[in-house]
Formats: structure tokens, sequence, C-alpha cells
DNA sequence: AACCGATGTGACAAAACTGTAACACAGCAG
DNA sequence: CTGCTGTGTTACAGTTTTGTCACATCGGTT
């Protein structure tokens, strides 16, 4: 079973192109110029990841985006804006409706390749799980709670986003900056060291029951959560 | 770590129309306009891919090509040989010299394109693969480990980009010089003995688990990573 | 065997990177 | 207003990594 991917853009050449570049990288395409033709494809095939344009005549790719989102067929599907480079595109306003990434055109076949496979790796491992457990650390999202032996550990709003994101994402390396565009979610002017003095409130927050060493650090590359040493 | 192209072609306005198609792909792209061009780009930074015209001033693309198959440090490299339609260009013949492919002018982008990837593919191991194994020495990119035997081997950050890279192109030798280019990139001022401390670096960090000895000394030519003795 | 250039090794100081604590500021509840 | 909490920044301390050297070995020649 091949994956699928909804493709809606009304530019003939971009479609053009992307076509070419997603069934290069082996997946399965389907093509929609329109709102209109998108919902019958997803109708007919749900797809396992939506690129969307920005900007669509008749519905916006915007509003359709949040359309997708509070259906509860297709709320989870894994959505990637395309957006051209003179668009206002406000990176805050896209997450905020949903969107996993987004990319700009001019865009290389590389760099569409490379984002797609980032999605779909980084949303199997559901984002959405109620409970994590990771080698008796718990996490609890809908009490908001992590808990260790029985014991509740106290930790700043900050630093649970990054716990239940590194729990979400077990043995993967992240860079400060891919850090601070998933914890601290789209625009940050913030210093990258800033992610440093978070890992250290961590540590810190797990230290009493011994799972701060599950933060690792990795030189020159970032930090990794992991149950191994 | 970015994958290089060396075109050699005379002239200009091919030149630029495949280093645009090259850049666009997401490679790195070298030009040289003659055999002694791309001879200097060739010592200065092996490349993972030749497109080589097949008529040239002076020494002949079919020429140069047979030479390039016939050196130890290069013969492993893919060439994609170019043809224009009005050459008497014999398909065997070019393949008898070593060419892995061929393509005729003019070409569209989308062909090149995809002839590029397809020598790759089948030639170089990707060299942006999540995971490297060579003879149970595992590389994972993800987690930035690597491991042998279930143990996970400690090294420094140069270390475990140079043997990502070695173990990208086993087999394969390079000049100091070379690896200083591509595992170092770009501009570097650095003394080449400096690679010999590195590599020793290296082995000791494989040698917990005997791997040291895949990194191998080829006197007066450079080093290479190989499972064989 | 003696010699010569190439490569292996261990030591070191500078440079780069990361850990920590302290501080200032903004938002907020009381 | 006041005290608290959470955040981002900064300065400084602590560690690791890195490029060079000096010297030991090695391989091949004369």
């Amino acid at each position: 079973m091949s994956i699928k991917i909804l493709m809606v853009e009304d530019e003939a050449a971009i479609r053009e192109m992307v076509c070419f570049t997603i069934t290069q990288a082996g997946y399965q395409v389907l093509e929609a110029e329109s709102v209109a033709a998108a919902r019958v494809a997803i109708a007919d095939s749900l797809p396992d990841l939506i690129l969307l344009d920005w900007m669509l005549p008749g519905v916006s790719g915007i509003e359709y985006a949040r359309t997708l989102k509070k259906d509860e067929m297709t709320k989870h599907i894994p959505i990637i804006m395309l957006t051209a480079r003179g668009d206002e595109f406000d990176k805050i306003r896209g997450f905020e409706v949903g969107a996993d990434d987004y990319i700009t055109k001019p865009f290389s076949v590389k760099e569409l390749q490379a984002r797609i496979k980032a999605v779909l790796r980084r949303t199997a491992p559901a984002l959405d799980e109620e409970i994590i457990d990771v080698d008796g650390l718990r996490l609890d999202m809908s009490s908001h709670r992590v808990m260790a032996n029985g014991n509740s550990l106290e930790m700043g709003p900050t630093e649970f986003r990054m716990l239940h994101f590194f729990m979400s994402h077990v043995e993967r390396v992240f860079s400060r900056g891919q850090l601070l565009d998933r914890v601290w979610g789209g625009n940050v002017y913030i210093d990258e060291r800033t992610v440093d003095v978070h890992i250290r409130r961590l540590r810190k927050a797990l230290e009493p029951e011994k799972y701060d060493r599950y933060v690792q650090t990795v030189r020159g590359a970032g930090y990794r959560f992991s149950t191994r040493l």
C-alpha cells in the first residue's frame, strides 16, 4: 500500500513539477485544481498528506485548511501549505489553522521531498496521544501532568511542551533551531541559546526521579531524548 | 552534506542551463570548460557525478572518460555523456569507455534531472540516507548515533561527519585534500596533516568494536573505508 | 643496513560549545 | 500596588573538540 498525496494547486506548471517530484519519490499523487475538485478527491480516497496552495481561486487555501481541520474525518491529515514569495504569508496564521509545515515557491525538488518526508515522519509518531509513557516516565496531556514512580513532577509550560515533543520523538536528535520551531511554534526571533536554558530547566524538573539523564546533549548537533545511555 | 556534480562543457549557454537545473534540484555544481579545468576541479574536490560533453576542444570527452575510468581514484565516479543530435555518437562506444548513461542535446530540464537521479541512485549509495549499515556497523543520522553489536560508539562531531562520508562512499579512495573539502566543507585553510589526526581519532573510536581496520591507508594517495582487508 | 619520505601517536593550548546561575521584565492574581 | 511565576538574555564557568607539533614508526630504496 503506497502513500497518497493530494495536491491542490491551480497553476498547471507547478502541478506538473510537484507531480513529477512526488512520483519520483515513490508516492502516489492526486491532483486537484480547485477546492471543489479536492473535496471529491478526498471523499474518493483519503490521502495521507495534503499539499495546499495558499492562494486559490474561490475558497482560499487557508479557509479550506480550517475546514479540513474541523472535520473529524480529515482533521488528522497533515497539511503542507504552498506559498509564493510575494504573498503576505503569516507563518503564525498558517500554523494556527492547522498547517503542519509550509514551503515557499519557488522551491527545489529536494526541498519539497525533504519536507514531505519530514512531515510524514513527524506526524507518524502520534503527537496527539493522550498519555505517553517512556520507560516509566508518564506524560498525561489531559491532566497536563508528568508522573514517575507515583510522584508528580513540576515544571513550567515551556518545559512541559518540550518534554511532550521529546517523548513523542524518542531517540531523535533535534537542533536548537528545530526545537525553537517545534516547541515554541513558528516565528521566533529568539536566541537559540535560550533552548539550552530550558533544557537545563527540564533536566532540573526531571532530576528528582532520575529521568534527567534521558535528556541528552549531542555536541555540535542538538539534543535528544532517549532511554539508552 | 550535499552532492557535488561536475559539468565539463565548453558551450557557455548549455553550462548555464545545466547549472540552473542542477542547482534547482538541490545539488552543488562545479563548472569546467575544458579537460584541464576538470582535472583541477576533480583533484580539488571529488565530485559524485560528472556530466561530460562528448565533443570537447583538445582532449575529447570520450578520451577523457577513458582516462577517468582507469584512475583508481576516479574510476567509481559515474559519468553521463552529453551529446548533440548531429554527433555521430555510438552508444556502444560510449558505454564501452565507461559512461554510465548519456543524454542527447537538446534535452529538457526534467529529463536531465531524471537521469542524474537515476544514475546516482544506482551507483552511489545516497548520501542522505537515514541509516547506513556497512557490515554490521550502523550509522543513524536521525539519532546521530553509531552502533555496532548493540553498543554505541562515541566520537567527536568531525569523526562522525567523516565516518558518515566514508560509509556513503565505501571502497573509494580520498586524498587528504578531498576529505578536507568534503568533510570539513568548503574553504578551509587547514593543514592537510590534520586529516591524519582525525583518521587516528576515528580509528580509536571504532576500535572497541574492531571496526578500526575498515579505515585503511592508501600510501601516497589517501584513505579508504572498506570491508575488504 | 642506512636512509628518506610518508604516516601513526600522544600532548597541548586555543577555540568552540554547553552548563549554570543570576537578572530583568512582563503578565497576572490577590 | 505587591508578590509570584514564567521567560528570555547575559555573563561566566566548565568541558569537549580541534588544529598543530614534535617525535616515533613504517615502507620502500639505495
